[in-house]
DNA sequence: AATACCGGCGAGT
DNA sequence: TCATACTCGCCGGTATT
């Protein structure tokens, strides 16, 4: 090989990271073009009271005027109510997965390492496919592109980089419609500047614990002392904190088996105590079949209380035979909140206002096929 | 000493 | 009351072996 082909392995790889833009209220722009310019608001009512809950998403329009994921939908409505072109709609989730279902294939069929993060977002590595060449890698991005537009008249924006951290740093750097290209020798130049915050996996907290050390940039944690990073974050945390400062991360573009899943609801009022098989029985039904279509077991059973003042408490129990049956999973889950509220009956003036069930450690059932004894010798 | 389990916290879509 | 519904990962403490 000629000197010219050498690069450092870590800057072996082309990875492509794909966002659909604004994606559940685009998805509606898509149904009914009808509101394309207008600003569209996907709401999660919870029920409590007219308009109570927040928004999950919303077009770039309704985002220019304020309104943005999380905020209530009270107050969006608020920002919003001297345009009476806005529309609120109810999240229309199993559509919106139809739609990311065939999007996904598309982005999938352009690759052979390919991974899905959310419903809206994934990465393919194309090293295979471009041989490290950025120039082929950036023809693999916009025929994704243009697949997805030609067939979905969706728009996405796309990154691409030498690793998963990078491209979607790329990708986050120009949205919506984006496509944005950071070579291995750019990497330093785009990232130096920015605040630590900015960094993907950097929110709030550790923003502003890194700020008192005295680091605030990019450049600072790319060279911050190994030791102190891991005295005040751990092991495993303070080192990754200094490689993704330097556009580093060696995790590989591959599909991960499903790790956990929680189903979660809203009390109709905050309350001290509740009626475990109202509440938990749909969860708990809810949580078996996709155990069930999906052939696993659990082994691990917990619950999620989210209480008045918003803190979340867990309980969790490992179970001494894995599980998918409906049943198991409310008896379990009801004797977790009733030993959470006998635990906490004395914390003055605690009430829950979410009640959920999480299962995890899970196993698939081996269904061994039939009249083959011999599969057991 | 190594591993499992548990509850809290943080980050992200 | 204004504050959804998820998933993933790490941390430290404690229990188990």
């Amino acid at each position: 090989m000629s000197e010219s082909c050498q690069l450092a392995a870590e800057d072996s790889r082309v990875v492509i990271a794909v966002d659909l833009d604004y994606f559940y209220a685009q998805c509606e722009e898509v149904r009914d073009l009808s509101i394309k310019n207008k600003p569209v608001v996907i709401c999660v009512f919870s029920g409590r009271s007219e308009d109570s809950g927040a928004v999950s998403t919303a077009n770039y329009i309704a985002r220019s005027l304020g309104v943005k994921s999380g905020i209530p939908i009270r107050l969006a409505k608020r920002i919003l109510r001297e345009d009476s072109t806005a529309v609120f709609l109810p999240m229309d989730i199993e559509y919106y997965r139809i739609v990311s279902e065939r999007i996904m294939e598309i982005i999938q069929s352009k690759g052979r390492k390919f991974e899905q993060t959310s419903i809206d977002e994934a990465y393919l590595d194309v090293t295979t496919e471009a041989g490290a060449d950025y120039e082929r890698a950036e023809m693999v991005g916009r025929s994704i592109k243009e697949g997805i537009l030609t067939s979905e008249k969706m728009a996405c924006s796309i990154g691409i980089g030498k690793n998963k951290l990078v491209a979607k740093m790329a990708v986050d750097s120009h949205k919506p419609n984006g496509f944005t290209v950071f070579s291995p020798g750019k990497v330093r130049s785009f990232l130096d500047p920015l605040p630590v915050g900015k960094l993907f996996g950097i929110g709030p907290k550790t923003e502003e614990k890194l700020r008192a050390m005295g680091i605030a940039l990019v450049s600072e944690l790319a060279k911050a002392n190994p030791k102190t990073l891991s005295d005040h974050f751990g092991k495993n945390l303070g080192p990754t904190l200094r490689e993704i400062a330097n556009g580093e991360d060696n995790s590989p573009v591959v599909e991960k088996p499903i790790e956990q899943f929680s189903r979660i609801i809203t009390l109709k009022k905050d309350a001290q105590t509740f009626d475990f098989k109202d509440v938990l029985a749909p969860l708990s039904s809810d949580l078996s079949e996709k155990l069930s279509s999906s052939n696993l077991n659990c082994k691990s059973i917990g619950i999620i209380a989210i209480t008045n003042q918003l803190k979340i408490k867990t309980r969790s129990r490992t179970i001494p035979f894995p599980t998918q049956s409906g049943d198991e999973i409310l008896k379990i889950a009801s004797e977790l909140f009733f030993a959470f509220f006998d635990e906490e009956k004395s914390v003055d003036g605690l009430k829950i206002r979410r009640a959920g069930i999480r299962i995890a450690d899970l196993s698939p059932i081996t269904t061994p096929k039939s009249g083959t004894l011999e599969d057991f010798v």
